[in-house]
DNA sequence: GTCATTTATCATGC
DNA sequence: GCATGATAAATGAC
């Protein structure tokens, strides 16, 4: 019972929501923008975070995950990498 | 200045894009080790009659949990993080509990 | 010492 | 059933 309760509240913290389309699209163009060197300032964080309207920590989180999952798909698919790189053209070439 | 490994001694194209040298990571890191929960429960028992451990207790708690002396500094300096990340987390929802309040 | 990270693991969403 | 966000060990910069 004890256990039980001890990890409900644990839980509660960890409990996960996803981000919104729209949340997810910014970081992800930010990232893919950046591919060089995705490591944004805080400033950038912060700013990231008001347009996501998210906390720092979130965006630091997202950062951190995509990076390493990032890495680990080099050489598979990477649809999204191509994805965002076309969107990028597409916006420059007009 | 920039305080994360960008600068990793490496030569090589690991990852074939020189655009994209931060994914070379070449040192080589223990597998992360989850602790048990015996010994998570005597670190918090520490922890809470203080957040710095001696080294004499660094020593005794490392020898009685079978971790290296190494493995007990780092979790409490890990620890410390995570509390500081609590307080700051309650302090803002403190904040966003009485914004527009007039002093 | 702090602290931004990397990485594996956890817990959840769908 | 994996994708995804958050947390737990471990490293390195300063």
């Amino acid at each position: 019972a004890v256990m039980i309760l001890r990890s409900r509240f644990l839980d509660a913290r960890r409990r996960r929501r996803n981000f919104s389309k729209q949340a997810s699209e910014i970081l992800n163009e930010y990232f893919y923008s950046n591919l060089s060197n995705p490591y944004p300032s805080e400033e950038e964080k912060e700013a990231l975070a008001r347009r996501c309207s998210i906390t720092v920590n979130q965006v630091s989180n997202w950062f951190g995950n995509k990076r390493i999952r990032y890495k680990k798909n080099i050489g598979k698919a990477q649809e999204e990498a191509n994805l965002y790189a076309a969107k990028k053209a597409a916006a420059g070439a007009s | 200045g920039q305080r994360h490994p960008l600068a990793v001694p490496y030569g090589g194209t690991l990852g074939s894009n020189p655009l994209e040298s931060w994914t070379g990571n070449v040192t080589v890191r223990k597998k992360r080790k989850p602790y048990s929960k015996f010994q998570t429960l005597e670190l918090e028992k520490e922890f809470l009659y203080n957040a710095y451990v001696s080294k004499q207790k660094r020593w005794e708690l490392a020898r009685n949990l079978n971790l290296t002396e190494r493995q007990v500094k780092i979790w409490f300096q890990n620890r410390r993080m995570k509390n500081k990340k609590n307080s700051q987390r309650q302090a803002a929802q403190e904040a966003a509990g009485n914004n527009g309040a007039t002093t």
